[in-house]
Order: structure tokens, then sequence, then C-alpha cells
DNA sequence: CCAAAGCATTGAACTATGACAAGAAATTAA
DNA sequence: TTAATTTCTTGTCATAGTTCAATGCTTTGG
């Protein structure tokens, strides 16, 4: 019955243990959302109210340049959390946009709801120190590779680490991620397929 | 008599409210440090035992890829804090380098000393999160920049927003942050200094 | 099942940046 | 102060990646 938060909730036990009662009081402050695929969860400008965990589907964080360029910050799969922390935390006019890539079903934190949470179960600090902190190790790691390495090693790279992304979106949004043109993108892959 | 601990408790502070006694206790868990030059406070392969918070100073923290190119990290002055978050909480091998490039005046934490700190006061978990976020946005738009800005674009905008740090570290540090040659970095600047 | 829209591929011309080499300037140490 | 070392500059040539335009391929929705 309580399948619709199985996953969650191991997730969370996986960053400190709790007990059956506060596991309960979590669950409750969640919402189950069904979102369409192509759907703006948040736009540039727009507060963000939600930290969304995904229970089905894909979803991309992008910001988009002066001359419109999109750069893809994440795509974010089953067992991801999805949010812009910044607008969050500061309840500050968002830089990003997060739009689902496929129909997905979620399960939505609120502002208000997380407060609830932290004020009654403090310990669930140490959860959302540690997505930051992994968030933030995956994105260091990405800032070397786009500067010291090859798109070529980057997109090969990308297939290792992300195999079920890399065959669930197009690929100019991989490209987008990558930081470089579809177009070049398309070259390698051209390249690596006479190559062996 | 306490004017060292002032700024860091000051940070704190910030970040969320505490009691005399909890500052006590907190500052009681720091060690003062003095630093050479040139020293390396951390090594690829080794164990992060330390957060470290700058009184006075200025320190590098950079990875070398596998031709022994550097891509720096962070530069850090006074008020900023140093460490290599994923090793030091994992307690597994970093793959950082953190290196002072001034004589630098620090506060400790190690390792221990954190652990103490967050069992007996639960609520600097929030300092430490706030800290880990605002240097997530900060790479995040690091990343974002390197991808979709040009170098002449990216050097200006270092230049606004580490004006003092653009005035203490040499070039070819600054060149290696950007993610580009020295030699381009001083060809950005003949071309700055001739068009104004 | 077809039309329309979106997506991927390819080639040609162009551009930002890198690599190397050599010399000038600045800092450091003795 | 001088020598030694490190840092910065400048020129030439090489290259990874871009942009644009044309073409064919999928996917989607009516």
């Amino acid at each position: 019955m309580q399948s619709t938060f199985n996953a969650i909730n191991q997730y969370v036990n996986k960053c400190a243990v709790f007990s059956e009662t506060e596991i309960q009081l979590f669950d409750s402050l969640l919402q189950q959302k069904t979102v369409k695929k192509k759907t703006m969860l948040l736009r540039e400008g727009e507060i963000c109210n939600f930290e969304a965990y995904i229970l089905k589907g894909c979803i991309r964080t992008f910001c988009m340049d002066e001359n419109g360029a999109e750069v893809i910050l994440q795509f974010a799969v089953e067992d991801w959390w999805v949010s812009d922390i910044a607008s969050f935390h500061e309840q500050t006019p968002s830089k990003l946009y997060i739009e689902t890539l496929e129909n997905c079903e979620l399960l939505i934190l609120t502002h208000e709801a997380k407060e609830e949470l932290l004020a009654k179960i403090p310990q669930f600090e140490r959860v959302f120190r540690l997505m930051v902190q992994r968030n933030l190790s995956v994105t260091q790691n990405r800032l070397v590779n786009t500067i010291a390495k090859p798109a070529h090693d980057r997109y090969v790279e990308f297939l290792e680490r992300y195999p079920s992304v890399a065959q669930r979106v197009a690929q100019h949004y991989i490209a987008a991620y990558l930081g470089i043109s579809a177009e070049f993108l398309s070259k390698i892959r051209a390249k690596m397929a006479t190559k062996r």
C-alpha cells in the first residue's frame, strides 16, 4: 500500500537513521503529482517553491544566456531530486528553467513543508546537506572536465556515467549538457562509429 | 581578547542564531594555525582532515589532469572556508590539492571536532549546509559561464567579482581558474589595454 | 496513414583558443 | 647588488569547435 513512498524512504534512510514515526511525518508532508511531458515546472524569474523527488520520468534543468542559448545543468531521472536550491532557500527569483522531458510522477516538498519538517526533525538537515554536497561534487567534476578535456572525452564519460540518460534524451540536449553544438556532437559520433 | 574569533563568530551567526555558550563551544573546537606561503595543506590521494577558515592570507584549491595541467577550483581569502568536502566527509582519498599562496593565519576544524560539534549542537548542520549551498551556486554559475561565454567576458566578470583576488594572485593562476592558457590571458589583457 | 515538425547528419568556411618559442620584466634569495 | 628564478608578453602556426545551409530521417498528432 505504501509502495509509492518505498523508494524515497529508502533514499532518506541511506542518509541518516529515522524512526517509523519520523518517516511517517516526512511522507505526510509530500504531495504526489503527475505531470505531462514538456511541462515547465519553473521559469526564470519565478520563485521556486518546491523540491521534487522523481518517482518516474525525466526532467532537465537549464539556464539561458543573453543570446538565448541553453545550457543544461542537470538531467534528473528516477530517484533524483530537482529544484533551484538558491531560489528555493532564499525565496528569490530563479535564474533557471525546469522542464519535464517525459511524463512524470513526482513527490513534491514545498518550502513550508520543508520548514515544518526541519523544525520538527532537525536531523533531516543532514539529508539535505548530503544532497547538496553530492551535487557540488558532481558539478565540480563537470567544471574540471569542461575546462580540461576535449568534447570527445566528455561525451564518452557521459555515456559511461549516465548510460540510461543517454538513451532517453535527444542528442541536442546532450550537446547542450556537454557544452558543444549539436552538429559537433553529431560529428564526434560519426567518427566514433567508423573508428571501431 | 577574543578578537581572533570575532570574524568567524560573526560568520556563523549570520547563518543561524546561537547562544553565547554554544559559540564558546564552537570556538573551543577550533585550532589556530600559522602557515608559510607555498605550503601544500593537502595533496591528491591524501584524506582531507580539516575545514579551514581563513583569518589572513590566500589559498588555492586545484586539481591536476592526466597531462599535469592544473585547474583551479577556488581562490580563498579572508572570511572564506577551504576544504575538500568530499574527501573530508566520506574520509576518502582526495582528488584535490590545497596550497597557500601567501603566509596564512587559519582556524582549523578537524573531522572529529566537527562531529563533536554537530552531535552537541545539531543546528550547526545549517551553517554547513549554507556554506555548501553557496559554493554550489558559485560553481554552477562558473560552469555556465565556462560553457556559454568567451574567455574575455569571463575575465572581465572575474575582475568585477573578485577585484581583490585579481590583484593578489599571479596571472597564470587566474588563467588556470578561467580555463585558458596564460598566454591567451596575456593577449586578452593587451587588447583590453589598447581598446580604452 | 499522411503531413508537419522536430531531429540528426554532412560539408565548407570561419573563429576562438592552444602550443611553442624566445625575449623582457619582475620577484626572490643570497 | 647581482644572479637566479619565476612571471608576463608577443609572434607564428596549428586545431577544436562554431555557424550556416542543405538534406534526409524520425516522431507525433490529427
